[in-house]
DNA sequence: AGAGGCAAATTTGTATCCAAAAGAAAGCAA
DNA sequence: TTGCTTTCTTTTGGATACAAATTTGCCTCT
């Protein structure tokens, strides 16, 4: 079984994301603890993690406070993410494609590539793609030369439409959706190609595009449909 | 007294900067609580910190050992630096200051003005323009509308160029270096007018390439005359 | 001498206990 | 009734005790 901190971090987590704890709410160490039925000890750093990921927030005396998640909080982090992973395609740019990274951004590609020519169910394909996002994104991320973005990004991808692993699709309107799909592809594919070519300014403006293009779907955000990514996701993704 | 752990924090961190625990080095929660006199809780919650840091490295069974900061890392935290302060800037400029905010912004340029205008001491000088360009900096960081830029700063600022307080001055070259100053000044002089006008490309193009400013002095880093920061410093200096 | 395995030691995670700090509330006096 | 002080409760930080996991070194057996 996973650490005990790491059970608590995981369903304190949940419960204000899905919105069981409301804003406003206080809890403490000891009252978590007694809840889940573990000591303080591990309660205490679950707490100081969730607050470093901006969940809750600390009263000196008063305990921690559910912090409420606005549509301009997600706008807001966005807007961080789109400029680390900005500075990450640029830098990928600069200093050049190792082969592995380049077999896999292909990869990726061709993944959902086949998953739109495919006309398959649309939970499975959603995961397909998912899974060829997430490839997309943590590649260049974590193998962009620059470790600390990655590291950063990490610090502040808890919220839903921060996370790498994140999608909304709008059950309505399937086709749409599908169409959105297709276009969150060909941006990828622009921006392997700049990749390839060592483009720094024209990786860094479409990786900003592309990473900007969560921005539309905000609205959507607060009581949609919401697909969580499947087995290969990454580190802070709000499931477990 | 401050906390305990904030105390531990404080001495191992300065011990690392200071090369007084050479990388590679291992420590584990019992020697540090032993060889500082406190118990293991608070030392395990400040190496917990070190390693969010990205000062120490862990190793599943075998402790922490020391990361060693060469200069490509503070190139690196230097370049996520200037992303997400060029991101504020951008904020800013879009969203517009608050009267609060000029006025700030304004007292700073108007401090460090005065420092070259004047012929003190060299000393005080520094410490004066310090001051000017952590209230700078600070002010755009945390008032730009994007709170989450500032959290995420304070989470990667522990490296010495990327600190805020940090301040290089080759003793050597006084002359010189009263030159950088007020090119630093001068640009702080140009974001301000951007922001005023609102100009969103050019706040952003400005305050990236100030932030890279520092990088010309990495290679100066590692054993030259480095200077902290005064008294209102920002959160993460590596001084207690 | 090498392989395998056992045991001691290091390390980490968790539980519980104690004390100090900070709020909240109650009581007392004017 | 109002304002101040004192006490009580909540909460947190720190210390220590305990157990599980992992590593390392040693020891034996072939």
């Amino acid at each position: 079984m996973a650490s005990s901190v790491e059970h608590v971090l995981a369903v304190i987590r949940r419960q204000i994301l899905n919105g069981d704890r409301p804003p406003g709410e206080k809890i403490s160490e000891a009252a978590i603890a007694a809840e889940l039925g573990v000591s303080r000890t591990p309660a205490r750093t679950a707490l100081a993690a969730l607050q470093a990921e901006g969940l809750i927030e600390k009263r000196k005396g008063r305990g921690f406070t559910i912090r409420s998640i606005s549509t301009a909080d997600v706008e807001k982090s966005i807007a961080v993410r789109a400029a680390l992973e900005a500075l990450a395609a640029a830098t990928m740019a600069q200093t050049g494609m190792s082969p592995e990274v380049e077999a896999d951004l292909s990869r990726s590609i061709k993944m959902s590539e086949d998953m739109l020519a495919g006309d398959g169910p649309v939970a499975s394909q959603l995961e397909l793609y998912q899974e060829a996002n997430i490839l997309f994104h943590e590649t260049i991320m974590k193998r962009c030369g620059n470790e600390l973005i990655a590291h950063t990004f990490e610090r502040i991808a808890m919220l839903p439409l921060t996370s790498l692993g994140s999608l909304m699709f709008k059950a309505t309107e399937p086709r749409r959706e599908r169409m959105r799909l297709t276009v969150g592809h060909s941006q990828h594919v622009i921006i392997f190609d700049a990749l390839k070519k060592r483009d720094v300014a024209r990786a860094e403006a479409m990786m900003r595009e592309h990473s900007h293009a969560a921005l539309n779907y905000s609205d959507l955000f607060v009581r949609e449909v919401v697909v969580d990514g499947p087995g290969k996701k990454p580190e802070l993704a709000w499931d477990d």
